[in-house]
DNA sequence: GTGAAAGCGCTAACAT
DNA sequence: ATGTTAGCGCTTTCAC
């Protein structure tokens, strides 16, 4: 029975387990034994819940947490929370974290390695029982936090250092490799390579599986065609137009993330070249617009979900298990419209 | 220097304030001091700070929420993390509660009466300084929160009930009706309206604001265009492609969400409907697609990050203040190549 | 400037 | 089955 005044509230600061056990005139371990799952007699269970219903009793997390060591939070650092794949992931880890009753604090580090560092800090000090990262900063860093007795799960970027940190990992590898194949198999042979990409992709491995591919195929690779921007949307469009407007000759693009993907394609129909006609575009990334885009691209569809469930199923469960290098997560290859067999010269 | 050995961690528990009291050779209370900006000669601090260091000492969030009778935290729930919009609020809560020192806890409800009262419980005991929510679920426990001294804010949605709950809105009335006015502009006197929309998308209002604009500007709704659907994709899709096939005439269709706006764009093209020759298409909610696609989409643009920010101000900054009504945010119609006059009959 | 001690809300060991 | 008590890590009076 809140008393709710006028304007400006009572802010009636909650009942504790004091004021149940006053009230229901038991002992406090009584009420504790009634709220954790103790032994108690149905008729006091009865007339603590009662007690508790009156006053609006809430056990406090935090009364708990200190008593027990261990607060049933974990911390969740994306570079950026409105990237699709940071937003898969997180839903993921959501998922997961629920069914173990555990629950998230999550915050944003924007590739900037200070504030991720920050960020951990806090986490650390709010005692939370691990921590999943996409990280961007510092490996040292984290590897710090492990030492300080922390446990980390880093998602879609290997730390180099000890192997102190459990690891998920996306088979971009794979992904490149068999997209490389498709575009090659369709009788491309000057292929573009449009590295950087969105946050949560690292785009060393996937300039590599290209280029490795290319070469077990027996495919020349014109450096005039890998070029490299950063993950930011204006950087990506002058990088796909520099690429696309002095018309190197490519036959085929292969976008390395969704965000220079996106540019890509607005090039492309800026330049009124034709897709898959004129020029064939493929993304890593498959973002819910490829889809819809005319027409349709063909991607690489990478499992956030999956990564962010993994993640925290590996730091909430398989912890001793662990050991045996990182987690590899397939992806998948989603043929559409954008690419077709190159224009014969 | 943590111990790390080879398997199976150790798992150090972490110093504590009194370890590092004994290691420097003062009281705790002294090294309370250091840590939260008491005064402590220079000397004395310097010891303390050298004691922490050795022993990896960080202050214990949870002991110092206990004490403090505040946690720092707030609560965030959105029907879900994967939705454009609901990312966007999502990092404008992180954004603002950056600037005040708060960690964010974060979970998804999606539509789940229950589940979102359950999570609402859960950060309530996890005494969150306050929940910032889209509701979906019940309006009733969200009182109840209020009731029992919680502070809540919701986004884009107004509960009904008494007003003790401080509310963020976004001005979808207008944006409907400039919509409509543009379309009625260029010469349709047939749109239709899916309804229905995206999470974060309560369709009431926007069909509302569609029939009324409609009637002010002395156009007939034709109740055969007016369409709803669940906000899910199959049944958007299903929505869309009842309308556009059975072609009951509409030279423009409103999408009052950019889930069913999708639905519109496959569905169109599906039927080898030339866009916006022979139908005009726009929808609420200016996704990231909507300038992807082809020809690309004129939509409302809804505020994501600005009511998130907003809301968490309203939240640390303004609880006094609050009296007052919902802050109401704009919109902003960005005119695209997706619509032009009717096709002459 | 610094230390001793109380107490925040809870759980668990121990006593009854 | 239930009550008493100690103590989790911290901040903050209150003495000195």
């Amino acid at each position: 029975m809140g008393d709710r005044g006028g304007s400006g509230r009572p802010a009636a600061r909650p009942a504790t387990i004091k004021d149940v056990a006053a009230a229901a005139g038991v002992g406090i371990a009584t009420v504790s034994r009634v709220f954790s799952g103790g032994s108690v007699s149905a008729a006091t269970r009865e007339r603590v819940l009662a007690a508790a219903g009156d006053l609006d009793y809430r056990p406090s997390a935090v009364g708990r947490s200190l008593k027990l060591q261990r607060t049933g939070g974990i911390g969740l650092i994306v570079p950026d929370v409105t990237d699709p794949f940071c937003a898969d992931l997180i839903a993921g880890v959501l998922e997961c974290a629920r069914t173990f009753g555990e629950h998230v604090l999550l915050d944003a580090a924007h590739g900037d390695a200070g504030r991720e560092a920050a960020i951990a800090d806090r986490m650390m000090e709010q005692r939370v029982d691990g921590i999943i990262v996409v990280p961007e900063g510092d490996p040292a860093a984290w590897h710090s936090v492990v030492g300080a007795g922390g446990w980390v799960v880093s998602v879609d970027r290997v730390l180099p250092g000890p192997p102190d940190v459990l690891t998920v990992l996306i088979d971009d590898r794979a992904g490149v490799r068999a997209l490389v194949e498709y575009l090659v198999g369709l009788g491309h042979r000057r292929i573009a390579f449009l590295g950087a990409a969105s946050p949560g992709a690292p785009t060393g491995v996937r300039e590599a599986a290209f280029r490795d591919t290319l070469a077990q195929l027996g495919v020349a690779v014109d450096e005039d065609l890998v070029v490299a921007a950063r993950p930011e949307r204006d950087s990506a469009y002058a990088a796909a137009a520099g690429l696309l407007q002095r018309r190197a000759g490519a036959s085929a693009v292969l976008a390395a993330g969704h965000l220079i993907g996106e540019a890509a394609v607005l090039v492309a129909r800026e330049l009124d070249l034709r897709v898959p006609a004129d020029v064939s575009i493929a993304m890593v990334g498959d973002v819910s617009w490829a889809e819809l885009c005319d027409p349709p691209l063909t991607a690489v569809a990478r499992p956030g979900h999956d990564a962010g469930y993994r993640a925290c199923e590996l730091l909430l469960r398989d912890r001793t298990r662990a050991r045996g290098g990182p987690v590899l997560l397939p992806t998948e290859l989603v043929i559409r419209g954008s690419c077709g067999p190159p224009r014969r010269a």
